[in-house]
RNA sequence: GCGGCUGUAGCUCAGUGGAUAGAGCAUUGGUCUUCGGAACCAAGGGCCGGGGGUUCGAGUCCCUCCAGCCGCGCCA
């Protein structure tokens, strides 16, 4: 189907063409930014005048001599502006149309089929093994769920895959230092918090800066540090020990991790580890060679000459360890072939921070010039997280913020604002729903506080910002929902007969614009990858519903059959916002 | 040194070649005998980091300089 905006630019594109002063190529209609301007889509002439030797206003003027639109179309008139023809959409027919739009697709509204019989893998989240999911990983794992959502709503065929953290030498730490300090009483985030603790001590330790520690030996540092890294080895080699310990470590972080995934709204297609694409790396290396790209360096396999898709020359980077072992950058490159091979997907996206942006301008080149896939390679970097004093958030430090106290703090403090507004009358809940409330409310606003800006945007920890309630906030947007659906439950029923012809007032018309744009809005987000442009335009559609509801009343309307229509209006409202939401895994709460 | 990202109102940010650059927060003032005030309306506040260029037209594209963040062979 073809929503109401869409028909709206073909309606004025065919009668533009009907005239013969333009071609179809020569027409790029756009909506003015200028805030003077009132038209609702606009042609600036200037590009077709000089092709013709005339001047834009005189074209513009000849443009709309010779206009002729439908009589009961969506345009109502074009008009001439200087250099630019204007149009104006006919209000009566425009408001029918979108209710429709709106009431046939349901929860499907604003997605279409653009995407069927494509493929899109999203790599996102992908915390380490035996670590707490920390700042960083809500980033990648809130904006890549978005991404998933926006692109299954396109109709893609959408894998979403975990790429947990779970090899290489870090690894070897953590089995070097469970062996050497036992593995952790306690269990869920307790039992990592105190696998974190070993590591960063046994770390430490390698690296010779805890003197104080009684266990220090200097004579040990450079025995730890090999032994770390032949852990690592014997892991890759299959060694039963190592094994046994890493599936542990495995089993319980997704155990601790899950119930994270499930207050986020977030699911996996698969959850497959670096680990997973052990047996290609073998391959992966001899590839290389044959191909010429690779060579020995010191008995470790390197890539010195290189050069990414805009064709910069890449830094030398390795393949293979001195000692055999391989590196993140392997297993990546394994990752894509392994991709390739099972999934043909068209584009693979990552979601990791913008740090790693060498990384994957390595990965991503290599993978090309050894003809492992065809896909386009998309590295979603977003910016770091930083402390209100600007240094950057890390265990040592001691500044890190744990996903599970963020969103235990943000469920807090909603509720208290909730147990509030029910003290002061203005809603009445139990107190299971309360709990249940203050969850989606305290969490869509720290999901919201990561994707109300464009994700390769530094940020600063904001705690009054991240947990805001007013302004541009997942709460402001879900108590315009619950306002929508508070309206039509005072109603009663909304009665199936209506007249959506008399919705022509100001503020029901700026409404229903901003309701129209969804479809398209949809679009540019999937395409831009980012999610923020879904943002943008609930919060821009919830203040339009909040103009509209101060303006003019639902339920005290004028006649019986305005009230009928605005009650439409309020609920093709509720829809909106409700899939906006939900593309960015926000709940839309009933009342709050 | 090389490379990536960023620089727009006091602060946090939109603006992806079109007309007089927009929001939130903060500040000041107003609205409401409320369909839920987590609201609405309004005001003040800008050499769009500097300088060149391309174009009928540049916050937007190119070059250059400056500032901030980040990255660059045996971690991930």
């Amino acid at each position: 189907m073809t929503y109401t905006f869409q028909r709206f630019e073909a309606e004025i594109t065919d009668a533009l063409v009907a005239t013969g002063l333009i071609a179809a190529e020569e027409i790029e209609l756009a909506a003015p930014k200028a805030t003077n301007v009132v038209a609702d889509l606009a042609l600036p002439c200037f590009r077709a005048a000089k092709a013709r030797g005339t001047n834009p206003a005189q074209l513009a003027q000849d443009l709309v001599a010779a206009w002729q639109a439908p009589a009961d179309g969506l345009v109502e008139r074009a008009e001439v502006s200087g250099p630019y023809v204007n149009f104006f959409l006919n209000k009566a027919a425009f408001a029918p149309a979108v209710l429709r739009d709106v009431a046939e697709r349901a929860s499907g509204y604003g997605c279409s089929e653009l995407g069927s019989g494509k493929r899109v893998i999203v790599e996102y989240s992908s915390p380490n093994i035996a670590k707490r999911m920390h700042v960083g990983h809500i980033r990648s794992t809130i904006i890549g769920q978005a991404l998933a959502n926006l692109y299954a709503c396109l109709g893609y065929e959408v894998i979403r895959d975990n790429h947990l953290g779970d090899y290489g030498k870090q690894f070897g730490v953590n089995i070097a230092a469970t062996l050497h300090y036992g593995r952790p009483e306690a269990e869920g985030e307790a039992a990592l918090a105190a696998l974190e603790e070993q590591y960063k001590t046994y770390n430490q330790l390698m690296k010779g800066k805890s003197e104080d520690d009684p266990d220090y030996d200097p004579d040990a540092e450079l025995a730890m540090d090999d032994n770390a890294r032949a852990w690592s080895l014997k892991l890759e080699q299959g060694d039963p020990q190592a094994l046994e310990l890493w599936e542990w470590m495995v089993e319980l972080t997704k155990t601790a991790n899950q119930r994270n995934y499930d207050r986020l709204g977030v699911q996996f297609d698969v959850q497959h580890g670096e680990s997973f694409y052990k047996d290609m790396l073998g391959q992966i290396i001899s590839d290389a060679g044959e191909s010429g790209v690779a060579e020995r360096d010191n008995g470790a396999v390197v890539i010195k000459e290189l050069t990414d898709a805009k064709g910069k020359k890449l830094p030398l980077f390795l393949l293979q360890r001195s000692d055999g072992g391989t590196l993140y950058i392997t297993r990546d490159v394994a990752t894509i072939k392994y991709r390739e091979d099972t999934y043909n997907p068209d584009t693979v996206i990552y979601i990791v921070g913008q740090p790693q942006e060498l990384h994957f301008r390595q990965t991503f080149a290599l993978s090309k010039a050894l003809g492992y896939t065809d896909a386009k390679l998309i590295h979603v970097a977003f910016g770091t997280v930083f402390d209100d004093q600007g240094q950057a958030l890390s265990t040592r430090k001691g500044n890190m913020v744990y996903l599970e106290i963020l969103l235990d703090d943000a469920h807090i403090r909603a509720k208290a604002l909730i147990e509030q507004k029910v003290v002061e009358g203005k809603t009445t809940l139990t107190p299971a729903q309360i709990a249940e409330i203050a969850e989606m409310v305290g969490v869509g606003a720290v999901i919201y506080n990561d994707l109300y800006q464009d994700t390769k945007r530094n940020i600063t920890l904001d705690w009054e910002r991240m947990l805001a309630f007013e302004g541009n906030s997942a709460p402001y947007l879900q108590y315009m929902h619950a306002r929508c659906c508070s309206i039509i439950r005072e109603a009663g029923a909304v009665p199936a007969e209506y007249d959506g012809t008399l919705l022509t007032h100001e503020a029901e018309t700026g409404l229903l614009k901003e309701i129209a744009r969804l479809p398209q809005i949809v679009r540019e987000a999937a395409e831009r990858f980012a999610p923020f442009v879904v943002a943008d335009w609930l919060y821009a559609t919830a203040r339009a519903f909040s103009a509209f509801y101060d303006a003019c009343s639902v339920l005290k309307a004028a006649s019986p059959e305005l009230r009928a229509a605005r009650l439409h209006l309020v609920e093709a409202t509720a829809q909106a916002l409700r899939n906006g939401l939900m593309l960015l895994s926000i709940r839309a709460p009933e009342r709050m």
